[in-house]
DNA sequence: TTTTATTTTTAGATTTGTCTAAATTTATTT
DNA sequence: AAATAAATTTAGACAAATCTAAAAATAAAA
């Protein structure tokens, strides 16, 4: 069962916004992979036809068991391959993605399992995202600042930048803590301040200038979410 | 100016053809490149296009200063990414061809630059060939036995590997030695003796035994022939 | 030098991935 | 609920790379 490298890239996209907005679309994903709606429309149907992607036309789609593997395989050669050209080349983490692009399409299997021990088995990219082992499973979970959270996404504390005694007491006063599961319910773009859901509690609002120094975690393993 | 992966490899292909057997032909391409004469001859107008080659319909082809350029470029990605793959990743020399096969149309030239740099800028590949540096300059030339040598390509006698007192007297006595510079004329495949032809003196003839134990290297290096 | 064989090229199809423009379906307003 | 807007899909076209079958050019043989 071959999978061109137009269809890993597609499977790639649709697994990263499913991630991030929970949601995809065909509008959405010919945004991201920078082409058509049309010539997304397409290419669904030829992921449908190869059981990669449960779809209905009109009614939306979502990946596979199988293409949900596939994709993780992609994004597994990738932030290898990211992790070799910073670590072993010397590039900057600025300037590897362009490149990993056409590296993560290299086929073999082998190849990959190789890298991944002549690298010793790295788990964050450059760029922090988690790297998954060959079985696809995640061990990390990448750690962003509230600020760059999206929205109704549940995601733990899981550190706090800056730690002076004025922010902890805003973050006491709104019951918030290392490893408190929230949410960003609402985004207010004058000030950037954001409404919170905290799990049994009523919502509260927090400033811009706290959320930066709010660092959150995936509530769960990626490999866990089915 | 962008080449395709497909157009890389009829690139390549022409180059070595033309390196072992001097002259290109449709069907030889065709052969090497597992496709079929029309579909060379589709490839060959597009190249001529791009002006990689100088081709004339009926009259035969070659390629031009700047195909060779983009040719030479090809093969030095193969045989960086081939040692990489043995070196690096513990491959067996056997089985890195094919993933070089791939490898090879990686586009960024920093890449393949810095990955040079971290192999310590190797002359040779795993099967012995040479690696042309980033200007396409080759420094060294392949080593083979005298057996395995092409008709009418003149070399050099660059080694003896078996160096027992016999070998040497029937070596004497045919005048060749280290440096001498030959060609073979005619093989003859009963037994596997070769026709010899030696600079400024008549033909000689020697055994498959004799030739399998003189070791030869282009004349000259093949970043000089034009 | 004709005839025959081989090589090479053309003509026309096919596949994959993309596009534009138009049609259809679903969602949102009024 | 009808009208309008937005999202999605179809229809038809195109470029790249390949193929088969047939034609044309060149080479080899009689």
């Amino acid at each position: 069962m071959k999978v061109s490298a137009s269809k890993e890239n597609h499977l790639k996209a649709i697994f990263h916004l499913q991630q991030e907005q929970g949601i995809v679309t065909t509008n959405a994903l010919a945004a991201a992979l920078r082409t058509r709606p049309a010539s997304v429309t397409d290419m669904l149907k030829k992921l449908k036809e190869q059981k990669l992607l449960i779809y209905e036309r009109y009614k939306g789609f979502k990946l596979s068991a199988e293409g949900k593997k596939a994709a993780v395989q992609v994004i597994r050669k990738h932030r290898l391959w990211e992790y070799f050209l910073v670590k072993k080349l010397q590039f900057g983490w600025e300037e590897v993605h362009e490149i990993a692009e056409e590296l993560e399409h290299i086929s073999s299997k082998k190849l990959i399992d190789r890298l991944d021990s002549f690298l010793d088995h790295p788990d964050t990219d450059p760029h922090g995202d988690p790297i998954p082992d060959s079985q696809g499973r995640f061990h990390t979970r990448r750690q962003i600042c509230l600020a760059e959270l999206p929205l109704n996404k549940e995601v733990q504390v899981s550190g706090i930048s800056s730690q002076t005694a004025e922010m902890l007491e805003v973050l006491q006063y709104n019951h918030i803590r290392l490893g408190t599961r929230l949410e960003i319910r609402k985004k207010f773009p004058f000030d950037g301040s954001l409404e919170l859901k905290v799990r049994n509690r009523p919502p509260v609002t927090i400033s811009a200038q706290v959320a930066k120094n709010v660092l959150v975690k995936d509530d769960e393993p990626i490999s866990e979410k089915r």
